[in-house]
Formats: C-alpha cells, structure tokens, sequence
DNA sequence: GGTAGACCTGGACGC
DNA sequence: GCGTCCAGGTCTACC
C-alpha cells in the first residue's frame, strides 16, 4: 500500500461525484467507506486491481498483487493523474467565494474532475456519451470493456479497459452489431487504430503547451469529437475555458437566467463569459437546486 | 457561417 | 406485445 498526498483542499468523494466516470467500466464506486476500485494495465503486461482510499491529506492506495518499486512509481503515476491530486484551484476559489451559487466549492474541495488514466479512454468514454442516455453510455461502455479488456487473473469478469491495438484489430461490424455502439463505430474504430498506429499521439496532450483554442482544433479533429465532447475532454486536461453546452445546460441557463425563454449556446457562452479561463469550471459546478 | 437531415438506441406512450 | 415517437450530439451536404 502507499499513501499520496494532495494539494489542499482534498475531498476523494468531490472527485467521484464530480461527473459519471466513478460509475464507468472498469471503475467502480465502493460506497462505505467511500473509496474507488479498478482495474490498471501496469509494467505494459500486468493487470491489477487497486482500490483508492480518502485520508485527510490525499489517499491510500492497495493492490491485489506483490509490486516492486517501479509499479508503485507507475501506479503513484496514474492514481495522482486520475484525481488531478497535483492541481491547485485557489484562484478560482477567490473567485467563487464572491458568488452564492459557488459559496459550496471551496468548503467541499470542489474542482477536481475524475480522470481515466489515459485520454484514450477518456475520449472514448466522451463519444460514447454523446446522443445517447446514461443507461446507454454504461451498455456500451461495458461491452467494450468485457469484449476488449484484458482479463484480471483469476476473476472471470473484470477486465482493463482495452488498449487501443486490441480494438484496432477488430472490424466496424463487429463494433456496430455486437459492441452495439451504432453509428459510433467507425468513429472509436479509427480513433483506436489512429493512436495505435502513433498517427495520432493523444496521451501527449496531457502535457502540451497548446493554447486552449489549439487544443480545441485538435481534439475537434478526432471524428466524433464536437463541440461538446471537446470541452468536456478539454475540461478533464485541465483547460476550462470551454462550455460543456448540451442541451441539459441551454434548459438549465434558461431558467436560472432566462425566465425559460427560448435560448441557444451563445446565450449559455455570454452568461458565463465574466468568469473568463475558470468559465467551464463554474458552470459545472454552479448550484442549480433552485432552479 | 448557418441549417437540415441522417445516424442509432432505448424508453415512454398509446393501442 | 407491437408500433410510433422522441431525446440525445455529431457529421455531411447544401445554401
């Protein structure tokens, strides 16, 4: 077991709760205590399971199997990247406390966004949320992941969320008939095989120096990523001057500052402008309980 | 640059 | 049980 600190304020449940990952395929939610478990390729051919604790200062984290020093490294890695544990909010918390639909998120952590441990698996998880319902996301998100993960010994039906060359080898029927993700496929098919191949280098983007807009044209790029599905992955690599506007958030906007009259995505972008780089940030976390 | 229609699935609804 | 309608983003063709 090791123990990683975080930058404070921490709160391991703001992180799951922070949006639907902590309920996606191969994460899981342990719900007393309030912890997180999943499955991680390690070493490039070990697969583990890992569950991930809160403490006061940051987690703990334990492995069904002996590792040595460089698959803890590895694994400090990952867990610190999954739960942003390094990223500071405090400018944004100034700002927040000014405002009382925000008043909550210093008090309760609030910022920090569950991640994947790769943005190949966050873009995936991204499409496969668009145009569908949740109960749709988790179907076919679990199809892949039971079709195309590798295995955890010994346990039947756990398995990694897949690398990119094991979907890569697979075909768009199969994808669209038996993964059922419909007119997806031949979107996740050719994302898999682009960053298999190393045409397409997503995990660099966890790092870049790209300005926010840059970025935006070059997660754009990628078929089946729009608008929304960019700024939420945008959001995820730690850029939040982009707006996740689907149409929950135009019917929310317009109630809260609309007195529900007719609205589109510029009217959402124009409410939120004043908050300038921490926009995104803000409206996700804006209280909408009196709405 | 803006708009309309197609894409696919599951759930709600009416019969 | 069956058929129809609708919601949910993105892409492509067209203006």
């Amino acid at each position: 077991m090791i123990e990683i600190t975080a930058k404070p304020p921490f709160s391991l449940y703001s992180v799951i709760s922070s949006h639907g990952w902590a309920r996606l395929a191969p994460i899981k939610i342990v719900e007393h205590p309030a912890a997180l478990t999943t499955i991680l390729r390690i070493r490039r051919e070990r697969i583990v399971r890992l569950q991930i604790e809160g403490t006061q200062n940051g987690v703990t984290v334990s492995c069904d199997q002996n590792l040595d020093s460089g698959g803890w490294k590895e694994i400090e890695t990952s867990v610190s990247w999954m739960l942003a544990l390094n990223d500071n909010f405090q400018d944004f918390y100034q700002l927040t406390n000014n405002e009382p639909r925000l008043k909550h998120v210093e008090d309760k952590a609030q910022g920090r966004l569950l991640r994947s441990p790769t943005l190949f698996e966050d873009v995936i998880k991204t499409i496969l949320t668009t145009n569908t319902s949740w109960a749709g996301t988790i179907r076919m998100n679990k199809s892949l992941v039971s079709q195309f993960g590798d295995p955890l010994p010994g346990v039947e039906d756990k398995f990694s969320f897949p690398q990119p060359g094991k979907i890569a080898l697979s075909s768009e029927e199969f994808l669209r008939e038996e993964t059922r993700l419909g007119y997806r496929a031949p979107y996740i098919l050719e994302l898999a095989r682009q960053v298999d191949s190393g045409i397409l280098e997503l995990e660099a983007l966890k790092t870049t120096e790209m300005t926010s807009k840059e970025l935006h044209k070059k997660l754009t790029s990628i078929k089946g990523v729009g608008e929304y599905a960019a700024a939420n992955l945008m959001m995820l690599l730690g850029h939040y001057d982009y707006l996740t506007i689907d149409s929950w958030a135009i019917k929310m906007v317009s109630q809260e500052f609309f007195d529900g009259e007719s609205i589109g995505p510029q009217d959402v972008k124009a409410v939120f402008e004043p908050w300038g780089k921490w926009k995104g940030l803000a409206y996700w976390l804006w209280d909408w309980s009196n709405v």
